[in-house]
DNA sequence: TGTACATCAGTGAACGCGCGTTCACTGATGTAC
DNA sequence: TGTACATCAGTGAACGCGCGTTCACTGATGTAC
């Protein structure tokens, strides 16, 4: 009903500024690009962008995340139905990790202008970290269901170790122009690895 | 002989823009504070800052980076000589964090300000990071030479991951506001003993 | 030892740029009667 | 159904601010002869 015309209008002209920004920002990088440019490209005031989205580091966290929510399910998607917890626990990582190298600059840009924003401007990322927690979390608890774990083991912590060592290497990874992908995940393997010796039962 | 008098007024120089530049972050804020400002108080050319520091975020990095070195060596000095790995481990991350607590705002906007900088402005950062890789390392081999651990463990590899947890925390710390630098302690002990307990021989 | 010159830390003012904000406005869409 | 009014997405221009850069300069310190 009153969700008409203007509404539509309006999420079209939204949608515009979108694509247009996430266009620009591969394209020139996060600091080649201003709000007006990104504004007279897609044809639209610059005062339009503030009001739709605030702010350039909003509008960048609004415009990256989509895609990378859609990789995050494609990673899981693909998901191994055999292997040990190890290989599910890095399949995503390492997924994830291919997908961020295609465009280091771009995402290390993100993460730098989101990860320690003060305040609750949070949203995306803590929502990103908690599902991850949460996905981490099951699979370590079929593990402990198959009567693999150690009793007393907190799965909680244990997911909060795994994904706390992902973050770290994935900053590692945006430090370090030399680290390739495959060098991360080599790292990540053996650091993840040597956690989960503590967590598995031994006969 | 050559490293006289102008350079002595050189060094004078710096020193006061940096007590000045210390002085007006912790009190107002990185956000506040402008190099101009600085200047006036410092009673000193707002072009001479950036001829000494050449911007802001680094000078930001130099003014705190002093306090920090001392409060890691004072962390270090205090280890207590008894205590099984795990206490000795988490002596330097529960010091700092307990330190980082005073002024969470002014040490959040540094790591954001450096930990993702672009290319190797990272000096600092990751002179401290390898710093305490090292220092972890060295806890981790006088247990090896107990015979405590596991035959076949990497020591770089966990020691790269008990400072991964550790760094994971601080992360949190930071973003979290309501989470004390106890919380933060409690959980990190938590996360660090699950993964010593892959490291330690069982009987 | 003295003079003439070179060096260089620091000055202060100006510039260009991008961000975020404001404000009066336009004109299409929606609503009341 | 039609008219008169309200709403509101988007406009475009202007403003203030801080950053980093530039440039001609000053004046003290150092050096060569």
């Amino acid at each position: 009903m009153s969700a008409n015309r203007r509404e539509i209008a309006k999420a079209e002209t939204r949608q515009l500024i979108l694509k247009t920004a996430r266009t620009m920002f591969v394209e020139k990088g996060v600091d080649q690009c201003t709000l007006r440019g990104i504004a007279k490209v897609a044809g639209v005031s610059p005062a339009s962008i503030v009001v739709h989205f605030k702010n350039k580091t909003l509008l960048l966290e609004v415009a990256l995340n989509d895609e990378i929510t859609a990789t995050v399910l494609e990673a899981i998607n693909s998901l191994p139905e055999k292997g040990n917890l190890l290989e599910k626990l890095l399949h995503t990582s390492k997924y994830m990790l291919k997908f961020y190298d295609k465009n280091r600059a771009l995402y290390r840009a993100l993460l730098k202008n989101t990860l320690l924003e003060p305040e609750e401007n949070n949203t995306y990322i803590t929502e990103e970290m908690d599902n991850y927690i949460r996905f981490i979390t099951c699979l370590i608890e079929e593990e402990q269901k198959k009567g693999k774990l150690i009793a007393g083991t907190d799965i909680a912590i244990a997911a909060s170790s795994v994904v706390g060592l992902y973050f770290s290497v994935l900053i590692m990874f945006f430090r370090d122009t030399r680290m390739t992908p495959e060098m991360a995940s080599a790292m990540l393997e053996q650091m993840t690895s040597t956690l989960l010796t503590g967590i598995l039962k031994r006969r």
